[in-house]
DNA sequence: TTGAAACTGTGATTTAATTAACAATATTTC
DNA sequence: GAAATATTGTTAATTAAATCACAGTTTCAA
C-alpha cells in the first residue's frame, strides 16, 4: 500500500521537526505540539500518524525517538538512493550545494553538463561529468534519482535520455510539462507558476 | 470570487503554451491540445476555461490571442507587481538572475542581505540593500511580494519583518514553515521534502 | 440539406482529502 | 479510588477536486 502524496510530504516534514525535538532533549511530543509547528491540525498530524500504522504507548504524546524511526522506515531507503543533478549552472549549483550532505539516504554523487568548461569540475565534492558518460555512470552508481536543472529547450529530450538511462525518479525544475512513462515517477516544480500564483492572490486575496 | 488554487497554476501554465502557440503562428487551439501539452485531461482544461468565463465562439478551438489576453487579465495586476528577493546566497542569486526580465508584470526590484559585503551590489541590475532599510525600500517601491532565501534559522524573524513591513505575498524558500496572518498569501516550496518524495515513491511505486 | 463527426460546456457522479465528532483510555486531582 | 481532564484512534460527515456522461453546437462530406 502506498500512501497519499501529502502525506508522504507531511510525514518528511514533521522529521525534520521531530530530529529537532530530538536535539533540545524533548522525549514526547502531542498531535497538537506537532501540528502546531507545521501549519495543519492535531487531527490531520493523527491521521497521517495512523497511515503509518504507528500508535502512541501513553497518553504523554507520541515518543519521538519512536515515530522518527517509523518515518525513516517509511521515507528512507535501507542503503540510501543515489541522486544525480543534470546542467549545472546557477540552480544547478545552488541545489548542488545545498544537498550534499544534507540527507544522509540521499546522496548527490554525480553532475553532469554540455559544456565542457565544466566538466571535471568538482562542486562541493561532486564531479561533472559529460552527457556523453550518463548512461554509463548512472548504471556504475545505480543513480536512481535526477534533478534536473537544464536550459528549458533541453527539457524534453534530456528527459528522454534520463528515462533510457534508468532514472526513476525525476524532479524537474524546468518549466517544461514533461511527459515520463508510469514507471517513473515525476515531480515538477514551476518557479514562475508559483510566483504567478502569489502574485494572483496578492491581487485577489481570499476574502 | 477567487480560483481554486489548482486553476490558478494551470492558468499560468497554459498562458506559457499558448505564448508558445503564438510564436509558432498558431491561431487556434482546442482543449485535448492544450490537454496534451501539460498533463491533463481535456474536460480539465475546459472546465479551467470555464472558470474563468471564456468561451469559444466558433468550434475551431479556442482563440489563442482571445485566451491568452483573459488569462492575463486574470493574472497580472493592470500596473505589474514588485518584487524583492531576501538573502543573497546561492538560491537568491539563481533567483534573482533567473527571473529578471522574465515576466513583465512581476518586477525584481531589489534584493536584501545582512552580509555587508553584499549590500550594494547589483545582480542582473537588481541592487542589494542592508536589511536596515526593509520597510523604507518597500514603501518606497511598493514592494508587494518577498521571495525569501534566507538561511533556516533567520526564518521565522525574517518573515514577521516582511510581514511588518507591508509584504502581502510571500514565496518561502527556506525549510521552516511559517506563520503569517491571513491576509498575507504564503506559499512554501520545501526542496527536501520534494526530493524526499521522490524517493519514497522510487521505493514504493505506486501499485 | 442531411447525417455523421468533432468539440464544447456543464450538470451529475466519483474520488480524494480534510475536518468533525466522539468513544476509549490513560493521567491527574482530590 | 472516583471524578475530572487530556489525549488518542477511528468512524462518519464534509468539502474540494477531478472525472464522467451527454446534450447542444458547428463543421464537414456527400
Ligand atoms: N535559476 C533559477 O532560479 C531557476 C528557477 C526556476 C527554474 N529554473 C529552470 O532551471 C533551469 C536552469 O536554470 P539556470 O538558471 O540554472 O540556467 P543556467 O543557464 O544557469 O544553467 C543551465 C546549465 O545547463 C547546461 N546545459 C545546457 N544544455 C544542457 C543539456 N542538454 N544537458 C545538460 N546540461 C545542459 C548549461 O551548460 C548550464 O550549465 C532552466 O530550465 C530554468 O527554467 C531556474
Ligand atoms: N540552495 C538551494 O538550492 C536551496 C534549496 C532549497 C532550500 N534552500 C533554502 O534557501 C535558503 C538559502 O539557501 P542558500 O543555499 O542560498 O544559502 P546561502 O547561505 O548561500 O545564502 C543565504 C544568504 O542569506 C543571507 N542572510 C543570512 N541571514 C540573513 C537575514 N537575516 N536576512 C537577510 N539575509 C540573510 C546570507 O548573507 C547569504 O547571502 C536556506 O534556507 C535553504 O534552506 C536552498
Amino acid at each position: 500500500m502506498t500512501l497519499p502524496e501529502r502525506t508522504v510530504e507531511r510525514l518528511s516534514e514533521y522529521r525534520r521537526s521531530l530530529l529537532q525535538c530530538l536535539e533540545e532533549g524533548k522525549t514526547h511530543i502531542f498531535s497538537h505540539e506537532l501540528a502546531e509547528l507545521h501549519h495543519n491540525t492535531a487531527v490531520q498530524v493523527r491521521r497521517d500518524i495512523m497511515f503509518i500504522g504507528y500508535s502512541s504507548t501513553q497518553r504523554k504524546g507520541y515518543d519521538v525517538r519512536e515515530l522518527v524511526d517509523v518515518i525513516a522506515n517509511i521515507l528512507d531507503s535501507e542503503k540510501g538512493l543515489n541522486v544525480a543533478v543534470i546542467g549545472v549552472g546557477n540552480l544547478g549549483r545552488a541545489v548542488t550545494t545545498y544537498f550534499v550532505g544534507k540527507r544522509s539516504k540521499l546522496n548527490i554523487i554525480a553532475t553532469f553538463d554540455v559544456d565542457t568548461t565544466k566538466i571535471d569540475r568538482v562542486i562541493s565534492g561532486v564531479k561533472c561529468y559529460p552527457l556523453s558518460r550518463l548512461k554509463e555512470v548512472v548504471e556504475a552508481n545505480q543513480i536512481s534519482i535526477a534533478i534536473m536543472t537544464v536550459p528549458a529547450d533541453s527539457a524534453v529530450e534530456m528527459a528522454a535520455q534520463l528515462v533510457e538511462a534508468g532514472i526513476t525518479g525525476l524532479m524537474n525544475f524546468t518549466t517544461v510539462p514533461l511527459n515520463v512513462p508510469r514507471e517513473v515517477y515525476l515531480d515538477e516544480y514551476d518557479m514562475i507558476t508559483s510566483l504567478e500564483k502569489v502574485a494572483y492572490f496578492v491581487k485577489s486575496p481570499r476574502e
